[in-house]
DNA sequence: GTTGCGCAGATTTTT
DNA sequence: TCTGCGCAAC
């Protein structure tokens, strides 16, 4: 087998197969290309069956990657080969074990939002003041219990001195622990706790499992939580063929409970564990690397690695100091514009980046009114709309009926006169009859007689008979495995939701029958992908799986430094490299600890960029609704004079508002002053005007009493003659000027 | 029981 | 700036 194209280490990395070895690998030192061969190097030339490789990364990004890269590579049988993310691994398997956990297989996965939920009725049932205790905090310890692998009956459990289990906070898992077993739902944690759980007490399925993953192979794995990590071992506990690849440098997520001893201490777990360091770096430009190299040296919580490149030294780093965020957001937009427009340089190849996604919204506007095409990886805020989630609570109900989450969510959506009164009349019956709440309504139902004491009106038994009889004719078309799609057009058209949108007939309604017929079509392009669609795989995957089907096309990107891990940019934009807000406000409060993470944030957004980096700060921005001056971060205070050129835009220096700023731009080797000239937005012009009369084909003339908003966000108020006032957005309301 | 409004609160990152 | 919640009026 041909390792030609890989250098000593990583060579050393993919011969070295058995037994315990981690690899660090530091950024752009070729990890995927390294793993993929050794993946390779196992199946081809030991003649491992795929069967028994199983190789887990942190996110479906670097799975999907991993996937494609060996598909293009090799005619291995990615179909018998494992390669997932821990959480998909972990449902999977839950799923086909599901009865030795009393769980059925069907189960719901509840997001961060659901179980945020579950726990706000947990504490309104406990007669618990939201207000004393927030549920962000129980979902915080909860979430901390489950990251370090306890679960409810645990019986090894080193955690057992830690945890004080008369603690009330205690109690509230316990009582979401049994909330999310009635529903027969589990969350993010539970995947793996569960899947813990189930090696624990069933040594018989370990065992299988163990027999047949002889190979293991983590990636990311500086993002694996303690519960991730004993999952790991115990797998590979008969072979010890585990394999762990990752940067300590690059762990950003311990705030959801990655562990850096997992780092840390791994040679502690293994002590005959190799160890094999990939140094050199192939993405980045001298300059770039060293920089960040220096940056990254502050950090006391690390192995240590030495970074180094080949490459060419390069153009130095541009520090850009703004004077506002509205500054910043220009100069991003015309330095992409002469990238693009004198330097002929592809939209793909230049990324911004930024803390936190509410940054976006200026930098967006910027590009657009330069008319650069970009793309914003954003979160799943689509499935965050409440008609999307409305709608997908129908389907979990259908999917999973003990889901009384979903179920009460949709039960009077659109309005059938069951209030939450009448709902908590329910709900108590279910609960003394030890019913679910599904179980309960169809019992009410189909033997009315039996429950008059509830003394439900005529208008409610109508509204849950409509609704148990539309949810029941739905899961016999799911039964007999008609597709996601025909199910969901059956529920939408005849729950009245789509009417009731319809008949609404404003703006926003307009909006959101527009979302809903994109989830109409996020179902059909899940069901051309896979060769049996159903309904629980969908909702599955976009619990799991949030990242976009991402075509690559010649965009500017545009995401949060997290999201932009394992990524790489010929040119990179990092922007708002300000106190308080790179590193956090909260970091800030936190301690050492947290710092150095964001520090390894940092290090993360420098070591995207291949050629030129870009690191901005602005003197003055707007945060949560007012201005606020802080000053540059101390990150740029740890890069070292001769790797960056110091340039300030708009702003004058003599009125500082904080002196550190004064101190600082002192300090740069050479400033250079540079304007940005404001682009005159291209004003766009409104279609209608105060005062003017336009006629509503449905509500006749009126008159324009107020505008807001441009182009596609256009809205008008129109007062019409019976003195009623409507109002629209203008890019969909039927609308014509009259005068 | 429903709807609408106003207010307070919060806003880091995401599987 | 945006959202969710409680409360008051219909």
């Amino acid at each position: 087998m041909q390792l030609d194209h890989l250098n000593e280490s990583q060579q050393k990395a993919v011969l070295s197969t058995e037994g315990p070895l981690m690899i660090l690998a530091g950024a752009g030192s070729g990890k995927t290309r390294t793993l993929v061969t050794k993946i390779q190097y196992i199946i081809e030339e030991k003649g491992v069956s795929p069967y028994h490789l199983l190789a887990v990364t942190f996110s479906n990004k670097a799975a999907k990657e991993m996937r494609e890269r060996i598909s293009s590579q090799s005619d291995i049988d990615l179909g018998a080969l494992q390669i997932t993310t821990f959480h998909s691994f972990c449902a999977r398997m839950l799923r086909s074990e599901a009865t030795y956990l009393g769980l059925s297989r069907n189960f719901t996965i509840y997001d961060t939002t659901e179980s945020k939920s579950v726990i706000k009725n947990i504490l309104g049932k406990r007669g618990i003041n939201l207000k004393e205790v927030s549920p962000a905090q129980v979902q915080y310890y909860i979430d901390d219990v489950k990251n370090n692998g306890h679960y409810v009956g645990a019986k090894d459990d080193d955690l057992l001195d830690e945890i004080d289990k008369d603690d009330e906070f205690y109690q509230y898992f316990l009582d979401y622990e049994a909330e999310l077993h009635r529903n027969n739902a589990v969350d993010f944690g539970g995947l793996i706790t569960g899947v813990l759980n189930l090696f624990d007490n069933f040594p018989e399925v370990l065992a299988r499992y163990q027999k047949r993953y002889r190979y293991l192979l983590v990636d990311e794995y500086q993002d694996t939580n303690r519960c991730q990590f004993k999952l790991v071992t115990m797998i590979a506990h008969v072979n010890k063929n585990i394999c762990v690849v990752g940067d300590e440098d690059q762990s950003i997520y311990s705030w959801r409970g990655a562990d850096i001893r997992n780092i840390l201490d791994f040679e502690n777990v293994y002590p005959n564990a190799n160890l094999i360091k990939l140094e050199q770096n192939y993405r980045s430009s001298k300059n770039i690397i060293d920089a960040a190299t220096c940056v990254i040296s502050k950090n006391l919580q690390r192995k240590g690695k030495d970074m180094w490149t080949d490459n060419e030294v390069g153009d130095s780093i541009s520090i850009v100091e703004c004077k506002d965020d509205r500054v910043e957001a220009e100069f991003v937009a015309q330095n992409i514009q002469k990238l693009i427009k004198e330097h002929d340089v592809d939209g793909d190849e230049i990324a911004v980046f930024y803390r936190t996604n509410a940054q976006s919204r200026m930098l967006e506007d910027a590009l657009r009114t330069y008319k650069i095409a970009y793309r914003v990886v954003a979160g799943m805020k689509f499935y965050e709309r409440k008609e999307i989630k409305d709608l997908l609570s129908y389907l979990k109900v259908v999917v999973n009926d003990k889901d009384s989450l979903a179920l009460s969510r949709v039960i009077n959506t659109p309005v059938r006169g069951i209030g939450t009164r009448t709902l908590r009349k329910i709900e108590d019956e279910a609960l003394k009859n030890d019913l679910s709440l599904w179980e309960m309504i169809e019992k009410v139902v189909l033997s009315p007689d039996e429950y008059k004491y509830l003394k439900l009106t005529a208008k409610v038994k109508a509204g849950i008979s409509n609704f148990v009889s539309l949810v029941q004719e739905v899961k016999e078309l799911q039964k007999a495995e008609q597709l996601p799609s025909n199910c969901y057009e059956k529920l939408l058209m005849e729950s009245g939701y789509y009417e009731n949108l319809v008949a609404e007939n404003s703006y926003e309604s307009k909006a959101r029958l527009e979302n809903l017929d994109e989830l109409l079509s996020a179902i059909k392009q899940f069901e051309e992908t896979v060769e049996k669609p159903t309904l629980l795989d969908f909702l599955e995957t976009i619990t799991l799986d949030t990242s976009t089907s991402e075509e690559q096309v010649r965009e500017v990107s545009m995401m949060t430094i997290h999201g932009a891990k394992g990524l790489e940019y010929s040119y990179v934009f990092v922007c708002g490299v300000e106190e308080n807000v790179f590193p956090s406000f909260q970091s800030t409060e936190n301690g050492d600890e947290a710092i150095e993470e964001e520090r390894r944030l940092f290090y993360v957004a420098m070591t995207r960029a291949m050629k030129k980096l870009y690191i901005l700060f602005a003197q003055s921005r707007m945060l949560w609704g007012s201005i606020k001056f802080n000053g540059p971060s101390r990150f740029l205070d740890e890069i070292p004079e001769e790797y960056y050129k110091w340039l300030n835009v708009g702003g004058r220096k003599n009125r500082l508002p904080e002196k550190s700023f004064e101190d600082f731009s002192q300090a740069g080797s050479s400033i250079e002053e540079v304007g940005v000239s404001y682009a005159s937005k291209p004003k766009l012009k409104r279609k209608y005007e105060v005062g003017s009369t336009v006629k509503h084909k449905l509500y006749g003339v009126g008159k324009v009493l107020e505008c807001e908003g441009l182009g596609q966000d256009e809205k008008i108020v129109i007062l019409f003659p019976e003195g009623t006032r409507k109002k629209f957005l203008v890019k969909f309301a039927p609308l014509e000027v009259v005068k």
